[in-house]
DNA sequence: AATTATACATACAGGGTTGAATGTATAAAA
DNA sequence: TTTTATACATTCAACCCTGTATGTATAATT
């Protein structure tokens, strides 16, 4: 009840995300009542709504929290101008796969967001964000697709935009059905080998060496 | 209030199956109130209550009436034995497509099933009958793409299993990052054009010919 | 023709949730 | 040191939804 320090009201900020990652794990975000989360943080419910507009809002901003990161970290696949695109991309691609099956709370947003939550009303605008993420790596993925074939001096059968959804696709596809059984299949394992294959049927293949300058063929 | 024929009465439970793809499309499955659902199909909440058990089950079978049929169409892809089993597996999943792209209601279904409903509590069910689907349909997939080695007498770079994970992933995905923006390419060109990358990664290439006989390389 | 089960409609009880309004002790500002 | 804005806690009003129980007209049964 008493007013304290700033850090103290940062820490409750983010127990209260911490919270919400727990509860709506564990009953879905459109059942959970913010008095549960409040219990859960160990507050009142009026806690919630000083940091918070509504539920809406703080499912936001737990998503943000776990997806701004990689978010930037994804961005970056294309300014790692020395190396080969092909081998950074995939890089990044196989780092998001390790954390999703490596880190808990990571794998449970995921899975909130995947399995757990209702996209309409307030939360279509969380929704609107994923998909401008989404656009903004598919163009990324193509560029990336398009410098390696060049770089390689093959022709890719298909256009390199088509080719990027494709790989977008089967990265979202292997999260969403690892989510729905991870005792399945080892994302990583599977992510690595499909993912070889669809290069391998663009005609890219993978170059171990790091740092080698454009070389067409003889 | 007074009892109906049995034609009837089938009727009404149609039109409440007719409904509720309506009103979850439109608010949200946790959102809709059975009230709702009653009001839209112009019935009361009682008929909802005599042709259901509650709104879990209504769900699940407004689920069933659209998803049975494409189930059982892709269960009977490994019985076509005159065809060769890489085409019959490829133009199964092209109709799939053909079928969420053009029909409105099926698109309307799948976009619920994936962006605007909980699986929690009761319907932990639905999401355990989604996952026995995926099981068996990767099986299928897995035994088709090894008999079209078998057939074409290719190596597949990686295990069976493995490619027909990857495969279910890419279809999945597909569809995912399709519903969540149709207008931003056209489900079934990156379909067939990344699916046809995939095999030719996997070192299967499709057959025009049908019917032909293993052949063995010389 | 009488009975019965059906296919709903209506009424009822009960409970949980939201958003805002208000209270308050104290850290921070002046 | 006084003031003020902060960081919550508590209270309140209002609403809607669910499940069940009951009512009832009629198709189907015998």
């Amino acid at each position: 009840m008493a007013r304290c320090t700033k850090e103290e009201a940062f820490a409750t900020h983010e127990q209260l995300l911490d919270a919400a990652e727990r509860v709506f794990y564990e009953q879905g975000v459109s059942r959970t009542s913010l008095q549960a989360i409040a219990e859960a943080a160990g507050v009142s419910r009026g806690a919630i709504y000083w940091h918070f507009k509504n539920k809406a809002d703080l499912f936001s901003a737990m998503m943000a929290r776990i997806t701004l990161p990689m978010e930037t970290t994804l961005q970056c696949i294309g300014a790692d101008d020395g190396r080969d695109p092909l081998d950074a991309l995939q890089h990044a691609i196989l780092d998001a796969m390790r954390k999703i099956s490596s880190d808990e709370r990571t794998r449970r947003v995921f899975e909130v967001a995947t399995l757990k939550v209702e996209y309409v009303d307030e939360l279509l605008a969380v929704k609107e964000r994923q998909l401008q993420t989404q656009s903004e790596v598919v163009q990324r993925m193509s560029l990336s697709l398009q410098d390696a074939s060049v770089r390689r001096a093959v022709v890719l059968p298909i256009s390199p935009l088509m080719a990027a959804q494709g790989l977008h696709a089967l990265v979202v596809g292997l999260i969403q059905t690892w989510l729905l059984a991870p005792q399945a299949f080892v994302l990583v394992d599977v992510t690595e080998a499909s993912m070889r294959a669809y290069m391998a049927g663009l005609g890219l293949t993978a170059r171990s060496g790091v740092g080698q300058a454009s070389m067409p063929i003889p």
